[in-house]
DNA sequence: CTCCAGGGATGAT
DNA sequence: ATCATCCATGGA
């Protein structure tokens, strides 16, 4: 059932590791998840993965046919940009189940890529469905009509805290058909950015990350804390008040069509950058200590 | 131990 | 329109 999926300009680890999507662990040389419903084990080798499972879904899932060197060629050609681009040289926008990818980032707020990833496994193990690969279990993340179905203290106990109220109603508006993911799909970015905003704990930044990293919307720049730093220290050194109408009205016109990957890999490179090599302080500058270039 | 995290909703200026 | 505060949790 193993298969060789050609794999040109790809990296898996950068790419299951860069924050967009948090239920991929490791087994032997590669990763074991679930895509959709689908259990599947997939591991790099050179230029090709070695994938169990449905070749065309983890083609598709893994956006293979992206056109990475166009996309990167469009980025703007400037130092943190560059520095961002030869750290990142692989990674990819993948393209996550809508809701799975929503109900997810509603619980992100103010939680670090740790704790998603055990929020995640958390709400896959207690209402997901058990899959089984290679021998391991693999479970998939739970429909919206089951999460609506549990309450709110049941949510709570896998670590969501006040996240709990806003994952249950939001889960409720798409368990009624109240809101149609995949209809919202015809919708101009500012139309379904609007709507998905209406949502419980969906504002500004967490709309983007599902435009981005479920419906494709590659232009789509999110704003959390890791990129605002790098706007403030490498875009706008020493500049007074910048808030958070004049970042965006920056990151959209500066960073273009691709934004949205522009965004993930200044994040992936900020974030390795310090969580790695933790920056140090210099007669009272910060000073980052991995530079590339 | 303290610090802080892929924020959002609310209410005060 | 912008800004301050609160909201729970746990890895580092």
């Amino acid at each position: 059932m193993t298969k060789w999926i050609p794999a040109p300009d790809f990296d898996l680890a950068k790419t299951l590791d860069s924050g967009q999507v948090f239920h991929w662990e490791k087994l032997d040389a590669g990763f074991i998840g679930a895509i959709g419903d689908r259990p599947v084990y997939v591991e790099q080798r050179g230029e090709s993965l070695l994938a169990s499972g449905d070749e065309k879904l983890v083609r598709n899932y893994f956006a293979l046919d992206h056109p990475l060197s166009k996309i990167c060629a469009s980025f703007p050609d400037d130092a943190a940009m560059n520095a961002a681009l030869s750290f990142c040289r692989g990674l990819r926008i993948i393209r996550q189940p809508k809701w799975e990818c929503l109900a997810t980032f509603v619980c992100s707020s103010m939680k670090q890529v740790a704790h998603i990833r055990q929020i995640s496994r958390k709400l896959r193990e207690r209402f997901g469905e058990r899959r089984q690969i290679d021998g391991h279990a693999v479970f998939t993340f739970p429909s919206a009509e089951r999460i609506a179905a549990a309450s709110e203290k049941e949510l709570r106990e896998c670590a969501l805290g006040y996240r709990a109220k806003d994952l249950l109603a939001t889960a409720r508006q798409v368990a009624s058909g109240k809101v149609d993911l995949e209809k919202l799909s015809i919708l101009s970015d500012a139309d379904l950015r609007a709507r998905l905003c209406q949502l419980p704990g969906v504002g500004a930044k967490v709309a983007n990350c599902v435009m981005l990293f479920a419906y494709e919307r590659l232009r789509a720049f999110p704003i959390d804390v890791w990129i605002e730093r790098v706007l403030r220290e490498r875009y706008f050194p020493r500049a007074r008040k910048l808030n958070a109408g004049r970042l965006r009205a920056f990151t959209e016109k500066y960073f273009g069509g691709h934004g949205g990957y522009a965004q993930q890999y200044l994040f992936h490179h900020a974030r390795m950058g310090k969580t790695k090599n933790t920056r140090k302080r210099k007669s009272g500058r910060f000073v980052t200590v991995s530079r590339v270039k």
